[in-house]
DNA sequence: TATGAATGAGTCTTCATTCAT
DNA sequence: AATGAATGAAGACTCATTCAT
């Protein structure tokens, strides 16, 4: 609730995607707090998880109604749900990358969103707008991808942070695009 | 019974990518040995971290020679890369994951395959056959994503394992290329 | 509960003299706390045999010490510092026993530590209160021997503990004096 | 019984006096064999240490008899029995050092040696050649630490293999022998 | 709230032992 | 008889977690 808890769970995540095996020592010190703190924020090793998984399944959730998804043109769509994603871009990652949790509810959560996600690619090919020759539920797979390979080049360095942005959007709207030469 | 290194390093690099804090027993469990006899081809999980990255190296090292990517049509070249980097995703998947060793021999290797591969998105760019408004890094990055997005596509059924290769490739060159309409 | 660390080498000594293939389960055991906090008191087994090393040392060097060993009669020396060693038998029972490690400083240590002690029954020798036939390094090993010795047939119940000191110096003295017999 | 049995028993233990953690690997090389050949001597590590207690106490037993030391002069006896010793000192080294395991007969066949040996300056003391200060049962605890300590000072050269028979028995007599001084 | 001690539980690593060559 | 592969069992070590300060 607090906003320590968030700036926790956002340090957490930011360690986590790259170094799974981080111990609770160094989250902690991660997020510039004592262990016994981050023993007293989440009951556990498994609870901070829990609580990242949802921290990231509400954000992305947010993001999606932010973007406001059903509506429109499905580029300028996918546009908006990229430019609400970018500073969640961390939590997304580990979201995406903690391939093996995921149970009962978070897995609910996760297939709900997803699903929306999906549809948008759907609805997009129905309206001519995103080629056919590539599934739905791929193009989503691989916004996932780029979200993370983003949020990674800009980690290291290679991209400006605020170019990740314009960096994702239009190497996946470029990708997806039903264009002319097809 | 005697199982083959690199199968065994196949199989610690598919777990190790869905579930980087997989144990020794898991990884030996996977690969169909015991832990006594994984030690014996790996003096640690740190060896056998190496040994992953190093194998990695190699296949990518051996998909770009293969692909001979320095020669000729740049999008031709990376359907070429793509394709026979297929087989190897899981291996590349792990080591774009592990996102924390990387020292000495290992990290300059690297630096040294992902130049190759800058190199040919910049060659693309010279000859007007990818946009200019996305660096050649993040489209070499965009790339790592884009393949272990693929391969853990594939691994969840998301999409099947003989449409992966034209998966990547498409939306890839869909993403980078320089299209009339831009 | 806080256990000195001392206490646990002490603990360790006893032990390791009697049985050198004890487990750290076992010396925990015996030092009364958990092989967790074992571990913290001593990075690894060999940081323990180390630390029981140096202590060792340190004691017979206060020992010889104490016992001002290069002043005066020499037999009046050798009972002093048996005196004075009594308390720490098994540390030196251990040190003399533990006949493989000793590297390095510790190494240098013992021989300073040796050669103070060959020192005094060479002076013997030249006052003509120790016996020439007998090498001073023999004495000096003679005495270590006879300290575990004592150590032990303490530890069984062969001897009393007051009576251990007695015993080892009177044996040790008869042993290397030079009598008019001779 | 082959002489190759007493051999690597020899060699094993000479090696596990000094180190008694020793690994199966590092006994069989010091007795320059093989692992399998060593497992085909001995059913296993206890076996080993079984059969080396065995081969101790029958080389005691024999070193008793041929001394002869039931009869005539005390201080002859343990002279002879010093000498008959030599050549077993670093089995008797390892019989004595190895404090812990002494089960059943092998324990019952060391008590009932250790009885002859305290007999024998039981004896003395009756006779008025050994003094009545020290008490017998400390005599023979130091004749076994006198050993020890000869068969270790010739390992690291500190006495030459020659001496190492006159300094004990000189050493034990001078310390045991009733003197008129005293 | 931070720090340090303490430990149970679980993972990592080694070793004795067996078997096939 | 020696060597190398393989593994169950056992010991070494680490970490999450709790508690006291």
């Amino acid at each position: 609730m607090s906003v320590d808890r968030d700036q926790v769970l956002r340090a957490a995540a930011t360690l986590l995607t790259r170094k799974a095996t981080a111990s609770m020592d160094e989250i902690a010190k991660a997020a510039g707090i004592s262990r016994a703190t981050l023993h007293r924020h989440f009951a556990g090793r498994d609870a901070l998880i829990r609580a990242l998984e949802e921290l990231g399944l509400a954000r992305f959730g947010a993001a999606l109604d932010a973007a406001d998804i059903e509506q429109g043109d499905v580029p300028q769509a996918l546009r908006r749900l990229v430019a609400h994603t970018r500073d969640e871009a961390p939590l997304l990652a580990f979201l995406t990358t903690e391939n093996q949790l995921f149970e009962g509810e978070v897995n609910a959560g996760w297939d709900r969103l997803d699903a929306r996600l999906t549809g948008l690619f759907q609805r997009g090919q129905e309206r001519g707008e995103v080629r056919v020759d590539l599934t739905a539920a791929w193009c989503a797979e691989a916004l996932y991808g780029l979200l993370g390979a983003g949020a990674w080049a800009v980690h290291n360095g290679r991209i400006a942070p605020n170019d990740m942005e314009r960096m994702v959007a239009e190497l996946l709207l470029g990708g997806v695009r039903r264009s002319m030469e097809q």
